[in-house]
DNA sequence: CTGAAACCTGAACCACCTTTCAAGTTTGTT
DNA sequence: AACAAACTTGAAAGGTGGTTCAGGTTTCAG
């Protein structure tokens, strides 16, 4: 059990070795994400990347290896995404208005990598846990430091960061995944969900 | 494409028919429960169920089949809970925070449901979306009636629902999949929810 | 230029599992 | 009791696809 994971160094040497592993990190991200992880096959990433079979195993050691270093890749993307679109010049509203938007936009340019995420959940838990207590521990801070500011409520902590971490991944599920026809736009749902998060339900 | 799945009549006509199709069904969700979809045998289910082999498709036609039975079973089976917990004479805030606690301790009894409705996405993706299509309608229309009472404001719909139904997923997946030592109990979780619910997180 | 390391190839191996089926047993009805 | 329908059995068919490997080709430092 506790499989360990050692890296089980496989980087390239040379300047051939990183095309041909890329190559195939962008053909296996494609072919999981159509197709699912048990769907996917070895052969159908080498095929469309271009190379033999057996290429496969110069580079990962397993199918599980392969579709680990995607998710931990596309992980560090959504924060990076996250990261670039928030100001620490807007105000603690504002900022979590900005943020879930820009996740909203996102998931839409990037429906691929979250299927992949979801998949993770059984492919590889550790990984898919880790995506989600990075994400809340983040959201938690920023509520942390709007009750500071005095714009929050004093005393948010982990339940409200999960629930609002939460409220965005289901918008994001309606709207962006399952998204039809008439819906509001990313914008509409991102000031609906803040005046929920400001005033609540209650009249 | 777009498998019809018709119901292929295979229901048990005698006694031990009956006894024989339970056995397998629960045999199947604790298979599925611990080793997921594709690492999850026939042979498996039929060994813990006690029957042979080829008993299985006396009742099932593929292992998709079983694993859509044990999918639209469960999603009854929360929904049941939830009906059963709610009375209508609470009021409508009343009837959010009794309908998360009840969500709480329904999941924190029957962790193996989730994971299974979970894998519904890559498994048996019409059902995962028809799943969580009817329970989000559900919240709406309470949503409704608490507009309609004067007790939230009115115009709440489909975003505020689907963020609410989030919330309330995420703190299950937190509290009760990944709970930890010392986190708040289930009634705290649901009244804190229910602050944020009234309140919102502003000052 | 040259040799060793890196890289590539694809047929074959192999372990595993779903599904079928023909033959036997049990149940319930007349 | 007698018979048909329901149910059970487990061996084996049939497929799939991950992984290995021995031999060939390309790269690059010295």
């Amino acid at each position: 059990m506790a499989a360990t994971h050692r890296p089980s160094d496989k980087t390239p040497r040379t300047e051939r070795g990183r095309k041909t592993l890329r190559k195939l990190l962008d053909a296996a991200a494609t072919e999981f994400a159509d197709k699912g992880f048990h769907e996917a096959s070895i052969s159908g990433i080498t095929r469309s990347a271009g190379v033999a079979l057996g290429t496969f195993y110069t580079y990962f050691d397993s199918k599980d290896a392969v579709f680990r270093a995607l998710v931990s890749d596309m992980s560090a993307g959504v924060g990076k995404a996250a990261r670039e679109a928030l100001d620490p010049s807007m105000g603690a509203l504002e900022i979590e208005r900005a943020a879930l938007r820009a996740f909203l936009e996102f998931a839409a340019e990037h429906k691929e990598i979250y299927r992949i995420i979801d998949e993770a959940e059984f492919v590889d838990p550790d990984s898919y846990r880790t995506h989600y207590e990075t994400i809340g521990a983040r959201i938690e801070e920023r509520l942390r430091q709007g009750g500071d500011s005095g714009e929050f409520a004093p005393g948010l902590g982990t339940p409200e960061a999960w629930a609002l971490m939460g409220m965005n991944v289901f918008l994001g599920l309606r709207y962006v995944i399952w998204g039809r026809e008439g819906d509001p736009d990313f914008a509409e749902i991102a000031r609906r969900a803040n005046i929920l998060l400001t005033q609540g339900i209650g009249r």
